[in-house]
DNA sequence: CCTACCGATCGGTAGG
DNA sequence: CCTACCGATCGGTAGG
């Protein structure tokens, strides 16, 4: 059986894991070398400290979900299908890439200033999107007058962002199930129908 | 200024603060004693360890949201009032313990396997009480006939349990208004009104 | 609550 | 990617 050698991104999946499960400061070099089958000081080879391995991946996490929102409304549409499009790439995000997005969403505090005014301002811009797209939604009917994008926004991505702490892939609700299920949530509220 | 011996709720409350700042992993027993004016060593005259610390805070805020089901439950009422008085209560809690509860959310995965256990438990009855509340108000019609109480109390967790990320108490919305907002996400819709 | 420690582990480096 | 380290810091203890 041949080992072969660990490329960069190997090491930065390896600590999106890591990072993900038990967290950045619980994290050692030497836990993160042994996940890799090499020693701690042996990863220095592949990057400059360890920071900078928390640095990409929650820049990776950044990454995804701009260009899923991108992707989202690119393709135009009424408000409805553009919200529904946010909402299914939003989760395909955090169902493809939860080692990434975990870390993205719990980690990014321990980033410097620098580091983390970057992700905030990728967060900002995000929640943008889906405030845009709500206020569409208002103007064109689909939503109710009384609608506030921001407070809307908010609620629709805090069910968004906690799907990842109790949706399991292999239960009884398919990833379709899901979307249609938050959608509908946004839309028609969450205890009606 | 005479500055009092600190007690032991005294570094109970400075590791609650600690920890949700900085994770239990990135906070050391010499920054909680800087944080008390004392050396880290004598931390151990009031507390036998870390982790034990650590188990005091987060069965705190497991104890904060059991009590405050408890009550909101009592008091009996409508599946809508009881359902206001669970969201008013979880708010509150939220915003009058924001350490404890952070740390309750986000540094229970630490904790050994038996305490854990016992967290996870505490997490899934108060959900129960959720989903309990949500099912009578589909029987009595207060809630749509299709909904499903275990997708709809999720969702309303989703966003109760958010909101220590964004609110601002200080802020153009109150409590008050908080909890209207959430309150009518859940029954009229996210994008209704 | 301090002094004076302890062994273990941490992130990281030099040199191959 | 390993060997052989480094200084710093970690949780914690003995004795007062």
């Amino acid at each position: 059986m041949l080992t072969t050698r660990n490329s960069r991104s190997d090491v930065v999946a390896a600590a999106g894991r890591l990072f993900a499960e038990r967290g950045y400061h619980g994290t050692s070099m030497r836990d993160l070398g042994r996940e890799l089958g090499l020693l701690g000081s042996s990863l220095y080879a592949h990057v400059e400290s360890k920071q900078d391995l928390l640095v990409e991946v929650v820049e990776e996490g950044a990454r995804l979900f701009q260009d899923s929102a991108e992707d989202a409304l690119a393709r135009g549409g009424t408000a409805a299908e553009r919200l529904r499009r946010l909402v299914a790439g939003h989760v395909a995000v955090v169902l493809d890439n939860s080692d990434v997005v975990r870390t993205f969403l719990n980690e990014a505090r321990v980033l410097d200033e620098v580091h983390r005014a970057r992700v905030i301002a990728a967060r900002d811009a995000y929640e943008a999107a889906f405030r845009a797209v709500v206020a569409d939604g208002v103007e064109d009917g689909t939503f109710g007058a009384g609608t506030d994008p921001k407070m809307a926004s908010i609620f629709i991505l805090s069910i968004l962002n906690a799907v990842e702490r109790w949706y399991h892939p292999d239960g009884a609700l398919d990833r379709a199930g899901l979307v249609d299920a938050i959608v509908a949530a946004a839309t028609r509220g969450i205890a009606r129908t």
